[in-house]
DNA sequence: CCCTTATGAATGTCAGACAATTAAAGGTCT
DNA sequence: AGACCTTTAATTGTCTGACATTCATAAGGG
């Protein structure tokens, strides 16, 4: 048992008293726009130095547990955690995770399929002409021959995004964002030919026609096929470089 | 010129650092396990004092991107950000972001479920008899009597976390994980009679048997019933709550 | 050859100072 | 009285310098 009473030494001092600040915002002994003690208050309580406390609120801070306001009256204030700092943070991770262990295509490819299929039925039952015309307006900047691959994968990732978001569920949303962004960066290292431009870009239609006329089954079938299209993609792209390689 | 850029000196200089580290970790200009210069060659590159240099690394390495190691030929190393700590995170923030931004149990709930029931097909297919052994478990303590109503709730996310794992997809865990994990505060708000219990053993038995008999269809009738369930238990206690307090 | 000890480089912590910021209190003029 | 300016005090942000602690390696001794 390590349970923090008895004895962990281990750690910085900084970080104990992060854990302890963190731990007790999570439980709800501090509330959302609490002010937290001052810097100098908060060294005496823990009895260390400012400068430790400081980094211990820096902590924090990345986190976006807390906000800091200078002047007087000012300090450190519980932050309410947005959708919007859970999204950035959320795919930050997401895309480090892959980036670092060797994640490979098919797993992440699978992940992020799957997910988006669990969408599909909300999504068909809950769109709206808003989202629609959100994923018809990618699907025509993709249709632009002259569009880098950079930009076509982000209106990937934006299309794909729209349809998480039909779903009409935030925390869905944010569950999702980090599955679908994460795998931009794996998918700029492919080099989009027109042949398979048009073939994404025809199936990205189907499955925008398919949430049009409300039908789950069409959008899973197209989401699948979808999958299986950029699956072989990728393979080629591993293929050639395995090959080149050697 | 220390990050000349005319535009935004309204952050504090430590975040600004940490943003430029942070940036360059991302895009690959720094590998993992590199060794970042010391403090003192970094205050020294940046033009700042060192404590804020040390500002700048808490930052980082609260977001598991840097881990620091003392003594000589110690110092700063880019971190493999590990599954195990870009679980915490994700549980750390979901669970946040529920019980700060006053999400419904519906909305939860749902997309807990939704994501539950994509795993579902992939966990027919590919369970192991270990995570079988791991549901069966879980299920035989849920049917103890004399459980207490959290260690009722933490078995349940145990065993959903097993169906998730039969899944046998890393990232799919890792994506899941917030969203079963953050659940367990909603659901520890209900007291579970004995009736309750008894009939989500039964629906946890019925999905073990889809699985064993990798029948993705049967699972996801399962997962279906037990979000119903789920879904009036807890809007029972809601009406009950709104009813005590007017 | 193994064990012990020194060394130096690095992080961790502390103390004190000053700059910058900001809300609120107080004062002044109309 | 009300609008505008000034002062003030509290608080975070930054810098400097010092010392403690840790730890891999090198040096030395048996």
């Amino acid at each position: 048992m390590k349970t923090a009473s008895s004895a962990e030494p281990r750690q910085d001092l900084s970080a104990q008293i992060a854990e302890a600040i963190r731990t007790a915002i999570i439980e709800g002994r501090m509330i959302v726009d609490e002010r937290l003690p001052s810097e100098a208050e908060l060294s005496e309580q823990f009895g260390v130095s400012r400068s430790t406390v400081r980094e211990a609120l820096k902590r924090l801070a990345a986190q976006s547990l807390i906000r800091t306001q200078r002047g007087a009256f000012g300090g450190a204030f519980v932050n309410r955690l947005s959708y919007t700092d859970a999204y950035s943070q959320q795919i930050t991770t997401s895309t480090l995770l892959l980036s670092m262990n060797a994640v490979s295509f098919e797993t992440a490819c699978e992940a992020r399929y799957t997910l988006e299929r669990a969408c599909a039925p909300l999504a068909a039952r809950r769109r709206t002409d808003d989202s629609l015309a959100t994923m018809r307006a990618e699907i025509a900047r993709q249709s632009q021959p002259d569009l880098s691959d950079e930009a076509f994968c982000a209106s990937d990732v934006a299309l794909h995004r729209a349809l998480v978001d039909a779903a009409g569920n935030p925390v869905l949303s944010y569950q999702l964002a980090g599955a679908v962004e994460a795998m931009q960066p794996l998918m700029n290292m492919i080099t989009f030919t027109a042949r398979s431009r048009g073939e994404i870009v025809s199936l990205h239609a189907a499955l925008a026609d398919a949430l049009e006329r409300e039908d789950a089954t069409a959008a899973d079938t197209a989401l699948h096929r979808l999958e299986a299209y950029t699956l072989t993609l990728g393979r080629d792209v591993m293929a050639t470089r395995a090959h080149k390689r050697t």
